[in-house]
This record gives C-alpha cells, structure tokens and sequence, in this order.
DNA sequence: CCTACCGATCGGTAGG
DNA sequence: CCTACCGATCGGTAGG
C-alpha cells in the first residue's frame, strides 16, 4: 500500500516534469506560467507544490536529466576502441536519437538553460564546457590520425551541435523524410559535406 | 531646427533598440523588464514611451530589420551568373557577417521570435519560410548539376542555418581565432565536411 | 487536492 | 522626460 503510493506519487510528479518541458518548449520558461503547467496537468496551480518544490526545480531537473544522458554517452564513446571518425559518428547518432526520443526535453535544456539560477547554472555551464572540450578532443585525435582535416576543433563541435539541434522536425511523426534518411542524410553531410567528392 | 529634432528623435529610438537587443539577448525577451531597459538608456521606465508604442514593437522592429535584410541578399544572389556552390557559399558568408556585424539582433531574431504577436507572428513565419524555401532550390539546382551530393535540400538548410546561428563568439572581439580563420573553417566544414578527402 | 490570498513585478497610462 | 499610479498577472503560501 505504501508502495502504491510511492508510485502514484513519483507518476504524478512525472507527468508534471513532461508537461511542463511540453509548455517550457512551446512558450519559453518565463512565459510558461504555473498556471498554464496546472491546466496542461488538470489540476488547480496550488496543488503543483504539493509535487514539486518550485518552478525553477523543474526546469533544472529537465536541463541536468538531458545532460547526464550526454556525459554518460559521453564517456561509454571515450572508453571504445574505435576510431575517432566512428566515435564522432556514435555521438552524432545519440543527439539524433535523445533529439527523436525526448524532443522537448532537449529542445528545453538547449535553449532555455540560462533561466537557471545561480548553484545549478554555473554547474550546467560547466558540464556543457567539459563536454564539448572532449568532443573536441575526439576531432584533434581525428585530426592527428589525419582522418580529419586540420581544422579548429572547437568550431567544429558548435557546427555540429547546433546543426543537429537546429532540425526542428524531429518530433513530428509524419514527416516528408523518415527518420533513418534524415539521420543519414545528417551524417553524410556533417561528416562529408555538401559538395560532391570527385569519386562520385 | 525641426531636422535636428527629428534626428534627435530617431537616433534616440536607435539608442532604445539596441539596448533593447542587447537586453533581449541577455535574459530572452520575457524576462527582459522595460525598467531593465529604461536603466539601461538611462530615462525612466515612462519615458521610453514617447519614443516607442510597446515592448513588442521593438521586438518585431529587431526581427523584421534583420529577416529584411536576408530576404533582400537572397534576392541579389538568385540574381547573379555564379554556380549554386557559388551561391551557397555567398549566402554563408552574408550570414556570418551579419553575424559579426549585427549579433545581438540576428540572435534575437533566431531565438525570440516566438514572442512575436500575431499579426507579425504569421508573417515572420511566412518570411522564414520562404527564406529556406528559396535557399533549397539552390541546392536542388547545384543537385541537377551533381555540383552537390544527392542530398534532402531542406535537411541541409536547416543544418546551414543552424550551423551558422549557433556559433557563440561572433560578438567577443578577442577571440581565439581571428573573423577571417573562423569563416574559412565554416565554409570547408559546410561545403566540405569534417572528412579528410582522398585527394588530401 | 482545493479555496483564498499575498507581495512583487509587469507593461503601460495620465497628467504635467 | 518625470512622478504617480493602475489593473493584470506572476510564483508561491496558509490552512484545511
């Protein structure tokens, strides 16, 4: 019975977080109100805290949930004995799949991560710095081995993380392309260019 | 006299929109307060009004000035004798300036267009889409002339885009690598890939 | 989980 | 360009 419970409680608090990455996505966190969060839920907006402890907890439980996703991929791809252009390729496929998987949590922590406040916002920052500096040292690897061309690594990683959460249509289950053509199309092209290779 | 008065005003309301974009940059257009702004230009909260009729006038004023200028080079280029490749790689370069140029508007104009109401909300949309419209066919073009792989145009868009609006440092004057290195690398990676190619 | 409500802050106006 | 102020809405709490 207590178990019950905990499980309704733990559901409830759920379907709160989901919705409210739906609204903070939709409207943006400042403009999302807790009122509108409580509607989406069916509930009155005093009730949420009986869930939760504040807004701003929401928002930086969706943020640190999509990026310790990432650090953990992060660091399963580091241990591979794989080539650099293959663990750049497996990183690529993760972002493409957390992008299709949970759309409106990525979307959240990505462009409305700087609504956190103060303890959690310096640690997002840091963590969104650590991961890029080993993606970037994935393309110096890359580089070294001369399988990448010699080019700033650093702007490569922005190039590639902003291509793929740029693509808006991920969430969208009927789309002009499938979602395995758009992934390959987005390989072929962050990995190959757009021009056409002299081989054909 | 009444010229001096007039250019008093405009480069007034000049002032305002730029503060405002810097603002609007900064904290995203909800959380940015006209007291934020008015502190910011120096005045009191009032009297930003006799220069601008609401927040959000200034919000559309940003996005329209910069999405116009877009929409006026995507005119220019479809107009010139060079090769899609040509074109595409014009078009980069404009958005790159307009980035290192105008940074705090055309980030505005990326990320709180949302805020946007409606009878300018629709047309922005409308404009935008047109943009990338307009911005396929000349990959479809450089496609048929197998200038550029065999690709999904409208994927590669919104990864051009995305690319380019992402890069943080425009703005910072001091940067690790100059303008110049950073426009080359964008254009070798988005042209080209990250791959390095069989000919070296 | 609800009713009732609070202090703070918002965009904007009146009137000078 | 300012002082004074308004109605609306915000995140959140008290108390049951």
């Amino acid at each position: 019975m207590a178990r019950i419970i905990i499980d309704k409680n733990s559901s409830r608090k759920e379907v709160i977080l989901t919705k409210a990455a739906s609204l903070f996505r939709e409207k943006g966190y400042k403009a999302a109100s807790m009122r509108d969060l409580a509607e989406s839920v069916g509930v009155e907006a005093a009730s949420l805290y009986n869930h939760i402890k504040s807004k701003t907890e929401l928002l930086h439980e969706i943020c640190f949930g999509v990026a310790n996703r990432f650090m953990h991929k992060m660091e399963e791809v580091e241990g591979e004995k794989i080539s650099p252009i293959e663990k750049i390729e497996a990183l690529i496929r993760f972002h493409i799949d957390e992008m299709i998987l949970h759309y409106e949590e990525v979307y959240v922590m990505d462009r409305e991560w700087k609504h956190l406040s103060d303890p959690y916002l310096s640690n997002f920052q840091n963590q969104r710095r650590m991961y890029r500096k080993r993606f970037a040292a994935i393309i110096e690897q890359g580089i070294s081995l001369k399988n990448i061309k010699p080019i700033d690594a650093s702007t490569a990683v922005l190039i590639l993380l902003h291509a793929i959460g740029g693509i808006e249509s991920w969430h969208r289950s009927t789309q002009k392309i499938s979602a395995e053509a758009l992934t390959a199309n987005m390989i072929s092209i962050l990995i190959g260019g757009i021009a056409a290779s002299a081989k054909g």
